[in-house]
DNA sequence: AACATCATGTAAGTGGCTCTAACATGGAAT
DNA sequence: ATTCCATGTTAGAGCCACTTACATGATGTT
């Protein structure tokens, strides 16, 4: 008999991210609730107030743990790939399109607007971006990303993003794919990264 | 004397999305309340009822304005440039963000997951896309907006609408603007719209 | 081993919110 | 004049965020 109420739960806070990411994937982040996400997990509804200040900071640590996982999915399809391919740099697209696709409600909330958004979930987010500015950097043959990778990314960084959200409106039509992503996508980086050395 | 309660207040519609409008503005769209609305408008908590089915209907309709006065702005910032224009294109990208910067959380609203989008809201939204499509057929020699032009206007799109989320998100740094912006959209413009006839 | 302490849990309560139901009022149509 | 209906009101049910006071048990001290 493995079951036996733990002494004080163990790591409930935990328990409590993983519940709260789960409703905010299903209904949104505008439906969820503290008092849901407790139920969830197994605990009264003042229990989540002792590891988090109010309900804005769940949700922050949902935005947090999404763009830890985005970063991950990163390192995962760059694997192998040459620093600073086109390759490379495409894949980074699509994965955070899929990403988008994938998971909407938590995807929104990672770039929500929150009242106070924690250190942790901007580091996260800071992550992601350079990861993509490494491969601009090492495509322009710059040893750090400094104003002018960034510069250079950002026509792209934002491309991706933009189509991320406008898929998640549904501005693309019916079947949310009117036109193929990867050829559009393969013709921005070709045409808008300044040429390897 | 001016100030007779009239007989059934005249139009609290209007009323209430002007009210709503100004709260969104202000708090954003999450902290927003049909109670607050009623009370910024002079009546009970439950008149609004009577207009809206419930707060989401209330939410769409500030939505739905702030399409039209995007639309309206295209119409403003385009008036007597040559149709297809570079000129036309960039000033579209940047009234487009300027309306982002200018009003956050009515921005986001205009493109935030509703459950349910009235059709109004929906036609509002392809209108301002509309908008664009027409220039960049116009640049392409196309006499209407078939799918090519689609496909060659999604990357402008989908990129100026990237720039104002990410701005939002603060994720340009302090100042909100470490680049120049116009140049890199007209470069993106010269460079990804196929060329004029 | 006995004790104090502190983190982490619960129960109960306050005030606000969404939305509904039953009723009131007055303008417009007959 | 009478009726009807759109539009307003009051009252209230049910949910939620968050607080306060209390309970419990793991941990470190003596």
């Amino acid at each position: 008999m493995a079951e036996r109420k733990p002494y004080h739960h163990g790591d409930l806070k935990r328990v409590l991210v993983e519940a709260s990411r789960a409703l905010v994937s299903e209904k949104g982040a505008a439906q969820f609730s503290v008092a849901q996400a407790a139920r969830q997990a197994g605990v009264s509804t003042a229990a989540p107030y002792r590891h988090f200040r109010d309900r804005e900071e769940m949700l922050d640590a949902v935005a947090r743990d999404g763009l830890e996982r985005l970063a991950e999915r990163f390192r995962l399809v760059t694997g192998g790939l040459e620093l600073g391919s086109v390759e490379a740099i495409l894949r980074i697209g699509l994965a955070y399109i899929d990403f988008a696709v994938g998971d909407p409600a938590v995807f929104r909330l990672m770039f929500a607007e929150l009242q106070q958004k924690s250190d942790g979930t901007c580091d996260a987010g800071e992550a992601c971006h350079m990861h993509l500015l490494c491969h601009v950097a090492a495509r322009m043959g710059r040893a750090e990303v400094d104003e002018e990778v960034f510069a250079a990314g950002l026509p792209l960084w934002t491309m991706v993003h933009g189509i991320a959200f406008l898929k998640l409106d549904g501005k693309f039509g019916e079947d949310c794919m009117p036109v193929a992503l990867e050829p559009i996508l393969r013709n921005a980086v070709e045409r808008l990264l300044p040429g390897a050395p």
